[in-house]
DNA sequence: TTGAAAGCGCTAACAA
DNA sequence: TTGTTAGCGCTTTCAA
């Protein structure tokens, strides 16, 4: 009866129906489906059989009711035009996909009102939450944690926050970055920021500043890019309608150095690597095409996943080591779009050009 | 006792613990959080009240046991690389949180072997599944749909099949851009398509050929980018170095159009626009970039997502019209990749240049 | 190894 | 409008 209500409904089948069409209890089918759980062959083969013939499969939400395990991840991102997040969110997806894990998919744009998103998020009972977003408060962050959901601060740590966070060495990349400008022989320096409130972009600042003063260099000329692709436009074109316009300008990520790339050429006249050098921070997947050959620090986001999935891991198991911020190292990567050197170019191991520290200031 | 056990091991707090912290029955509880639920203005803030205490939110998963409805969405996309589907998984993310949906996703990778994914997809009590994928079988589709799980082929139709479907009136489109190219006097075309298998590419070439044909001119030279970046190069490369090369090249997707673009120009210092004509299809985000310039056909991707999301609420209250394909038109976007004909290009609303069919050819 | 029974957190039909 | 009650589909003790 209720058999046939299913049918007609087209609901699809339980673990009830499969075990009374393989004569056997509920828990024997739960067990069938759980790893590592006892049951003798002989029932698993009559489960098997009744779940094949009634296209059988857990509904995962109401296991997770009882394993309090969703197997679900949130993983908030905000712009996708980025072109960093789109491979992010591959890889994270490929590599949780590979451990049983799906992403549930938070796109924040811009402005975080007063957390609408927090709501939301802590309404699906996430095994995890990857927070990719330049545009997330920490606050959130903590309470998430608070509400004993496992959180990443993905590429977007708030240092003053204890939760768990990767991202680049970015000062060692900033200063790597300026190294090989100085190396270069450029004197004038533009860099283009992301947003003021932003901790990695104001990281590489610093460290790209400090690093020129030190040399006895002039300061940079800033401008803030707001880490969107119109705002590196308006930035480009200010850094370089000065009356001493900087010969070198480095930005926080590539979605603005592809931007300030364009308007060099198509608005200055410049061709980038001869009369204005610009490097980028991400090497996003299209840095290395034909019409960019961008010169940029790489952000080593293999490892990135890896250390997020740690950490999700450690957490569920509820050893996490407190105050954990990863901080991975990249490779400047050497393309066209800024002057050379006349040396110290070596050759990385998958046949990239990179630079390597040539000084170490003070 | 329970309660206290809770705070400890920071179970999340539930129903039951605001009920009884408020001094109401469960049902109380689930009423305030149920849209149009019948309850008095002093139990709703009663509860109301505990449920901030407790910081309370309803655990959708249980929820959606009883309601049979995860308000949960599973997104099969390809490869992200391709420029256009980012965007749309934005748009579709956006537009779908607007009405509660949330995107759990799904990335597969090239292969479809013995569909692996079928049975993931099928675990989740999904309440609708959008593929916008091309190494997608609609064999799948069809077995989500015949599982009572709402399906749409997104840009990826196959035509025998039943499944709805929304895609862009690829003939109509096809036919413009082969108007626009022998309107600007090219005379040797051609084409590079994505996979064998794939309708979308199929249909744009036979009607690009078959208007070409139509007009008397020789049929274009076909080359099979595999929808990918390098596909594409390689196959750019095979069809520049002909003893006869084409003067204009459509690719049946914008990803492949860049990567011909810059193979003409980095390495047959041909100039699209001047002595070479590259269309595309998509109008991918960046095809406006000054670098590309693209000339392409835009899919009208507001548009697509608006149908899907049609689609999708139909099939949940069981009233899809039998055999819905939407076929939505775009407009061939006219930038400087291709050679200008002297007359026919119009403004459209929105500022861009477009070409409208001049001819109807048979 | 197996089945009975209780319960995960929620909703909804029913009766009050 | 409210509370009682019976599930939604699953897992997991506990006894057998």
């Amino acid at each position: 009866m209720r058999n046939v209500s299913r049918r007609l409904g087209r609901q699809p089948a339980t673990s009830v129906d499969v075990a009374r069409l393989a004569g056997v209890s509920r828990s024997a089918v739960s067990r069938t489906f759980t790893e590592g759980a006892s049951v003798s062959d002989q029932t698993r083969r009559k489960v098997l059989g009744a779940a094949r013939k009634l296209k059988y499969r857990p509904n995962l939400f109401a296991r997770s009711l009882k394993t309090r395990r969703s197997f679900i991840l949130g993983l908030a991102v905000s712009a996708l035009d980025n072109q960093f997040y789109p491979d992010i969110v591959q890889r994270l997806s490929e590599e949780f996909g590979k451990i049983g894990y799906r992403l549930l998919l938070f796109i924040t744009h811009g402005g975080t009102g007063h957390d609408p998103l927090l709501d939301e998020l802590l309404k699906y009972r996430l095994d995890g939450l990857i927070l990719a977003s330049s545009s997330i408060s920490s606050r959130l962050a903590e309470e998430c944690r608070r509400a004993g959901v496992p959180v990443v601060m993905f590429n977007n740590i708030d240092p003053a926050s204890s939760v768990p966070s990767v991202e680049c060495t970015n000062e060692l990349a900033a200063r790597t970055v300026a190294d090989f400008l100085v190396a270069g022989e450029h004197r004038r320096f533009g860099f283009i920021a992301g947003l003021q409130t932003d901790s990695t972009s104001y990281q590489r600042e610093r460290a790209f500043r400090d690093f020129l003063l030190a040399k006895g260099l002039p300061a940079p000329t800033r401008e803030e890019g707001e880490f969107t692709f119109a705002g590196a436009v308006r930035a480009t074109r200010n850094l370089l309608k000065l009356k001493q316009p900087p010969d070198a300008i480095f930005c926080t990520n590539d979605h603005m150095a592809l931007a300030a790339l364009q308007v060099a050429r198509a608005e200055f006249g410049l061709e980038p690597g001869e009369n204005i050098s610009i490097v980028g921070f991400d090497n996003v997947p299209i840095a290395d095409w034909p019409c960019f050959g961008l010169t940029t620090y790489s952000q080593p986001t293999a490892d990135f996943v890896a250390r997020t999935i740690r950490i999700i891991q450690l957490s569920l198991e509820h050893e996490l080591p407190h105050d954990l911020h990863e901080q991975l190292p990249g490779e400047l990567i050497i393309r066209t779009s800024a002057r050379l050197p006349r040396r110290g170019i070596i050759q990385s191991a998958d046949g990239l050009r990179i630079w390597r520290m040539t000084t170490t200031p003070k």
